[in-house]
DNA sequence: GCCGTTTTCGGCCCGACTGTTTTCAGTCG
């Protein structure tokens, strides 16, 4: 799949060198949409050249699935090449600096010959970048702190850190006096997997009492700007968090609008103007008379655009307006809607609290049933069960689900699939589990054939419910296992096996894009915690987000089985 | 450069901020 994020990135490339010239507005947007087709597509991008499909991407015409066509055969892009005339498609790379944009970087490229981010950073330290020609004193101090942040952190953030920190901001902010209502927005409503920075939305008459409020936030470190209704800062943790205020009137419309996506947005702004009216963040105006027609609530702003309101986890522009317009959005899984947790560790292997104790967190939480699923003794380094272990731990989830009733603990497994795409543990004890399932940990670095291969041999298996964590990635740190998520999804279909969506923050996988794929298969998808930890089981809120963000339904998930449904199943594939 | 219930031409989202500008260009979301 990496080389739809090449392509992507060529597409982008274009985008920038055609901002150079003066006129090309439209064909930059051109570009710069087929660019978000491709990094959103679901299916490898080279297959689909092989099979003559490129037309079949949105946004994508004659002359740009020429382009993409050039680059896949041969890696190059001659186009790029003759549209950087004249400089090095390389500069492109310091627009990744805030506030420098095509036009500046052309200029410090052929005023300075500065081609790459450490010339930039010279040329600022010796101060000759002030007096080019629409750059000051100021714009060099700017770009002197945006290097550094630069090389800080250029990476994104998990959304599991910046869920929590934006509701604990706008809880913060709705206790200020003057604030009528505060929300974050942006990517985080959306529930992105990894978000660039916090976007608060504050409905307030006062804005100069909300910038005072800000201020004196105890999160808010660094002050990077204070316009009359945008605030930004950085925390502690250095995540920039814009707060931005307005009037009470425009509320709806602004969430609607800072919540995004920009995609989203745009198709939102096109469909009003061929309605007749004008939609901006400040409400929703008759085209002509430009008088307000609503914005009080997003409902409100949807209704007017003859929409049924959108979840924000769906506002990507993947066919959610199409679907609202026909009245035929999904009705979402939603958090109630989970009867149990289908992942959890505990003493028994790798985790830091008894069984008992996560037992009553989980019952507690209001769940019905609880899977706990040590490793079995194949991860060596998770002191996993052993026979002998499993028939102790069996024991003492009989006396807790006595104890417990009517909550239920499901004698669960999290099994190796070893290299030959064997499990770990022989059918004897394997048919003691009422939930087993199976993950890769090990030997994961083989070819993607043979990695597709054993997956795939493992799925044949009768003996497991479910594929635990299935690409492998861990955000930030590590890409997905090199396989075929689409034979893998196939196998999984066809042995009756569900995939999981694993909520721990490091991890979600499957991502939203994957699981919309397994969904719109009938694959089945079961939810998991991954919880080490009693505060571990808060991942379900994680993994119910991504669930979301794929389109899912209650029916496409198996936590809103009940327990008797759940272990029906599980025995239907286990019987001999 | 793409696209179509304004369809093969003529449209294409909208506004704010910043810095350096004396009326605007560049950038961002």
């Amino acid at each position: 799949m990496s080389r739809n994020a090449e392509v992507a990135a060529l597409l982008e490339a274009i985008a920038t060198a055609l901002e150079l010239e003066p006129g090309n507005l439209f064909r930059v947007r051109a570009y710069q949409e087929a660019a978000r087709s491709v990094g959103f597509l679901g299916e490898d991008i080279g297959e689909m050249h092989r099979q003559g499909r490129l037309l079949e991407i949105r946004g994508v015409g004659q002359s740009i699935a020429a382009k993409i066509a050039e680059f896949l055969d041969t890696g190059r892009s001659s186009y790029l090449e003759r549209i950087c005339k004249g400089f090095p498609p390389a500069v492109l790379q310091l627009t990744r600096v805030p506030g420098l944009g095509p036009r500046r970087a052309k200029l410090l490229f052929e005023k300075l010959g500065i081609m790459t981010l450490s010339d930039l950073r010279e040329a600022a330290e010796a101060h000759r970048i002030c007096g080019l020609r629409g750059m000051g004193e100021r714009t060099e101090e700017q770009i002197r702190k945006e290097l550094a942040r630069l090389t800080r952190r250029s990476r994104r953030h998990p959304l599991c850190l910046a869920w929590p920190l934006a509701d604990r901001i706008s809880a913060q902010l709705r206790a200020s006096p003057g604030v009528i209502a505060a929300e974050a927005a942006g990517s985080i409503r959306r529930r992105q997997e990894d978000v660039g920075d916090v976007d608060i939305l504050v409905a307030s008459d006062d804005p100069a009492g909300v910038r005072e409020a800000v201020m004196l936030l105890p999160t808010a470190r660094d002050l990077l700007a204070a316009g009359a209704t945008k605030i930004s800062f950085l925390t502690a943790e250095d995540i920039q968090v814009d707060v931005r205020v307005v009037p009470t009137r425009s509320w709806g419309a602004a969430l609607q609008y800072f919540t995004g996506s920009k995609a989203h947005n745009i198709a939102l702004r096109e469909r009003a103007i061929k309605l007749g009216y004008k939609l901006s963040e400040y409400g929703v105006f008759d085209a002509d008379s430009g008088e307000w027609a609503g914005g009080l609530d997003e409902a409100e702003v949807y209704h007017l655009l003859g929409l049924d309101w959108i979840p924000p986890e769906l506002r990507e522009n993947r066919g959610e307006i199409e679907a609202a317009e026909a009245g035929s959005l999904p009705r979402l899984l939603a958090e109630e809607d989970v009867r149990g947790d289908l992942h959890v560790h505990s003493k028994y292997s790798d985790g830091e609290d008894t069984l008992a104790a996560m037992a009553e967190a989980a019952r507690e939480r209001g769940y019905r049933y609880m899977a706990i699923t040590d490793h079995s003794a194949g991860l060596g380094i998770a002191q996993g069960l052993t026979p002998e272990k499993a028939r102790r731990q069996w024991e003492e989830i009989l006396a807790l689900n006595r104890r417990l009733a009517p909550f239920r603990i499901l004698r669960g497994v999290e099994l190796e699939i070893r290299a030959s795409g064997q499990l770990d543990l022989a059918p004897d004890i394997l048919a003691g589990f009422e939930y087993a399932t199976a993950s890769l940990h090990l030997g994961t670095r083989m070819s993607a054939e043979r990695l597709t291969g054993r997956m795939v041999a493992a799925l044949a298996s009768p003996w497991f419910r479910g594929l635990n964590h299935p690409t492998g990635r861990l955000l930030g740190r590590r890409p997905a296992y090199d396989f075929d998520l689409g034979a893998v999804l196939a196998a999984a279909r066809a042995h009756g096996k569900t995939l999981e969506i694993n909520g721990a923050g490091d991890r979600l996988d499957l991502g939203d894009r994957a699981a919309r794929q397994a969904r719109d298969l009938g694959v089945k998808l079961s939810l998991g915690s991954d919880a080490h930890s009693v505060g571990g089981l808060d991942g379900m809120r994680l993994a119910v987000a991504i669930a979301r963000r794929a389109w899912c339904r209650a029916e496409d998930v198996i936590n809103t089985r009940d327990v008797a449904d759940l272990v029906a199943a599980s025995s239907d594939i286990l019987g001999p």
